[in-house]
DNA sequence: TAGATTGTTAATCGATTAACAATC
DNA sequence: TAGATTGTTAATCGATTAACAATC
């Protein structure tokens, strides 16, 4: 395989689709697909597939495509779904509950191991077998059980203190669902979700189409 | 204002950072910015930033730098955040409950109608002030009330099924939850959310900086 | 083998950055 | 006015697409 250099972020948030697709034709029983096809499928071009595969490795043959089961697998391990993460989620409201209860979550190793709050009016509460636990037991919690991720669902105010919390008890990767860019250190991973962001582009688009009729 | 033709979709979506921070910037009391100075906040470079506005029109002064409250609103303009949208929410589990309760979504003019679901165990419940409707109610409620914008919080298995009822009933924007792609005619936005490929995102980078430890 | 399709290089396109004249 | 900072053009950079030789 070749050893990757700097792939472009642009590539990286490809590669998912790629891997649900495959899944998905894997689920229909197709073993073997084309770049041509998968580009069908995603609506990228086939030269960009195979570009983007090809930073990664020769996982193809010519002639015939690529094994959708082996392609899928390659494309898990790039992303690294092919481990099990434990996973803490702090603020158990809304989103904090609805990201518990995604089942799609578990299905690709990320284990919900508990939920935190600091409302006692949750705490105990059970969500997926999961007792909410107050925010003071988050430092010992977190290294005791070698916590590798922690999905922040509180709101905006206290998201980016929240995170310094779980970057001093060792945690390398967060998932921000506050509507804020939480800033953190060069040796942890951040994804800021943005969910506000995503609906202000969708009134944007919206708008548009309907000045052009 | 210049009447922007082609604008990239790169642009369109760092629009509601400038918008967001603009936001704190006037909420802290600061009337007046610099291009520089939105650069440190969002982490664009100056030149992006004017480069972007610009493709709009000039909103920004020579030696002074830009009127916060006036350029946030420009842009809430241009995103189309400047008016009401009603919106009905379709699949009332724990995301469709969590978009409901979500108060940002109320601030800048959405307006939630309904909630809608077809499990006979939520019918009835109240989230928010709303109660959750059947589905078979929805082509008539979709009319009778104008609807604008649908979320679809279903599972994916039903969701561009149910794309197609909203569709077909005029809406024309569709914010999509379910880890599909939805395909929609030219005359609808769409925005497909995909919570799953931002982790599957936010796997690859933790993995990456593991590995050059 | 002939046909198909990848892997990979080269060409193109578009987006970002740099530079600076305009002007407040 | 002098200083600051935009608006805008030109240069650069990077990403996408096209093309085709390699090869299954």
């Amino acid at each position: 395989m070749a050893k990757h250099g700097k792939i472009s972020d642009a590539v990286i948030r490809r590669l998912p689709k790629y891997y649900r697709y495959l899944g998905d034709l894997l689920k229909n029983g197709v073993n073997r697909v084309s770049s041509n096809e998968l580009s069908r499928l995603t609506g990228f071009t086939a030269s960009q597939i195979r570009q983007d595969l090809n930073n990664f490795g020769g996982f193809g043959q010519q002639g015939y495509g690529y094994d959708a089961k082996n392609l899928r697998e390659e494309i898990g391990k790039i992303l690294g779904i092919n481990k099990k993460y434990k996973v803490i989620i702090v603020g158990a409201g809304n989103i904090g509950q609805a990201v518990a209860n995604y089942a799609g979550f578990y299905e690709e190793g990320f284990e919900v191991m508990a939920l935190f709050d600091k409302n006692p009016k949750v705490l105990g509460l059970k969500i997926r077998d999961h007792e909410i636990k107050d925010m003071d037991e988050l430092p010992q919690f977190i290294q005791e059980h070698h916590i590798d991720m922690g999905v922040i669902c509180t709101p905006k105010e206290v998201s980016q203190e929240i995170a310094d919390i779980l970057t001093s008890n060792g945690i390398k990767a967060i998932w921000n669902f506050a509507p804020t860019d939480i800033r953190v250190g060069n040796d942890v991973a951040i994804e800021n979700v943005h969910m506000n962001e995503s609906l202000y582009t969708l009134a944007y688009y919206y708008k548009s189409k309907q000045e052009t009729k």
